[in-house]
DNA sequence: GACATGACGGCAC
DNA sequence: AGTGCCGCCATGT
């Protein structure tokens, strides 16, 4: 039986490189709308180097995860490195970057 | 088994 | 428009 936080990781390895997702939408992916801080705890326990969590930020396009990263800039660095570029305000351009699943996130696992 | 915690989000004030 | 509170669900103690 696959463990909520499997189904978390599938979810988010679907995000292609230059694009980010919130916490909020894949929680409703998953029918936990409302639950988005079950998202972020499961990457708190996810494999950083098999799971694209640096692509995962708040629904403010903010890094609100960058403190459960080696250090505090990498996220923001493996962002940069892929091509996402942030506001003024430090952060993710969501109306530039954000992937929306487009029915397309397979829902079989 | 109950209580507190947590990488959020929406709504009320 | 900014701040605060409550809700949601899985895990650890």
């Amino acid at each position: 039986m696959t463990s909520f936080y499997e189904r978390v990781y599938e979810l988010v390895r679907q995000i292609p490189e230059g694009n980010v997702s919130t916490y909020g939408i894949i929680a409703e992916r998953l029918s936990l709308r409302g639950a988005a801080r079950m998202v972020g705890w499961a990457l708190n326990s996810a494999d950083l180097s098999t799971v694209p969590a640096h692509r995962v930020v708040n629904r403010n396009g903010e890094l609100s995860g960058k403190q459960h990263f080696p250090s505090p800039d990498a996220m923001r660095t493996m962002l940069e490195a892929e091509g996402i570029t942030f506001l003024p305000d430090g952060s993710v351009d969501l109306e530039r970057h954000l992937f929306r699943f487009d029915r397309d996130g397979n829902d079989a696992i």
